[in-house]
DNA sequence: ACATATTTTTAGATTTGCCTAAAAATATAA
DNA sequence: TTATATTTTTAGGCAAATCTAAAAATATGT
């Protein structure tokens, strides 16, 4: 695997998430940044390795075998992004580009104690799934706040919005990414909800509510 | 810098170590497991980027920007080494080639943080040391146990041979990186000693003494 | 010192991953 | 349904880093 061909894969399972069918090879231009003659290229090749299936001016599709190596580069990722978070400080949104180029790293050995290092975490400081070793991801993904049921509860796990107006914000009501928040009340009308943050409980809008993700424990 | 120019570099810094003066196309070629026309190709180019200095049919040697980056490659395999084996417990002969891979993750910032997290060691798992950010390199060049003199201590920083069966005598002896030997008597005829680690003394044979690194305290 | 051996460089090709420009296929719309 | 727009592919090229084969420079031995 080359760096060029493990990020193509990687970028078309992420499309592969988020639409329905094939993948065009403009979508995958556009998402790498590149030209769509060169995604033509590449494909092409990616698909003589059998790693996905490409039809002429239909797209692509990955295989079973391309699907794997995708997951395990996303896995790479996202376990480097837990260590640049938990164990050397970065903040949450400083470490995407250097996990870009860690998650290229061939070890299996290195991700095998990379991961009992961290104690297996399932999420990234994003709050993003963490594939496993044989590249299956836990479908549980984050959801706004706002799609919350009253006495349901939530981790923060990041947020839509990020203007430090927001954000200060929420410093001011003690949320922060991994923050437990309960729902207490929802009013139907115009979405505004009580939760509790900690020991205290007050009020937000559905706007506030609509842009906090939260995953339901 | 890309990763070839990284590694050619580091590369002509090691065989600036080893030897004096000018240094070869033929002797990069051959560390570098390479062909000497290719060689001669990288080398124009590391030249009009001022990095080194050639000269036709003679040989290059670092600029102070060449060295500079190489001791910043240098220094990043090292601390990466210090981290697989401290952190991720890996054992010292397994890190090198996982390091060759990390050395070349472009961040300032990872480094510094890296460096921090580990305690800002001086020495890699192989006694080798560490530059610094500078890319200083201390010069406390680790010698051959068997050339300490009699009453002298030195503290073991690595093996020269490093199969299975030295490491295991090494262990059944208490010897291992970090650890103290004061040299109580040496033979002159066949170069044996008489050593003492922590609180047992033996003899050992000139092969293995030669087989020992130390620095000397 | 001169013939031979060695080292180094040049010339020309190859592969990977990208590009531009033009052609071909497909989609859309009056 | 036919013209137009969009998407996708093809064709031809480029830069990086390598290679082989041959030429040029330097070193060596008697």
């Amino acid at each position: 695997m080359t760096l060029a061909e493990e990020n193509y894969l990687k970028a078309i399972f992420h499309l592969e998430l988020e639409t329905a069918g094939e993948i065009s090879t403009n979508a995958i231009a556009e998402r790498m940044d590149t030209k769509p003659s060169s995604v033509t290229d590449m494909v092409q090749k990616l698909s003589e390795k059998k790693l996905l299936i490409y039809k002429r001016y239909k797209g692509v599709s990955l295989t079973e075998a391309g699907r794997k190596v995708a997951a395990g580069v996303i896995r790479k990722h996202r376990l480097w992004e837990v260590f640049l978070v938990e164990k050397l400080n970065f903040h949450w949104d400083e470490v995407h580009e250097i996990a870009e180029q860690l998650e290229h790293i061939q070890s299996e050995e290195l991700i095998t104690r990379l991961d009992q290092f961290l104690g297996s975490p399932d999420f990234d400081p994003h709050g993003d799934p963490i594939p496993d070793k044989h590249g299956v991801l836990k479908r549980t993904e984050k959801k706004l706040l706002s799609e919350i049921e009253k006495n349901q509860q939530g981790i923060c796990v990041g947020v839509k919005e990020s203007s430090p107006e927001f954000l200060q914000y929420l410093d001011k009501k003690k949320v922060s990414i991994g923050t437990k928040i309960t729902v207490l009340g929802k009013e139907f009308f115009d979405g505004s909800m009580i939760i509790q943050v900690f020991d205290d409980q007050f009020f937000i809008s559905k706007t506030v509510a609509e842009n906090i993700y939260v995953q339901t424990i």
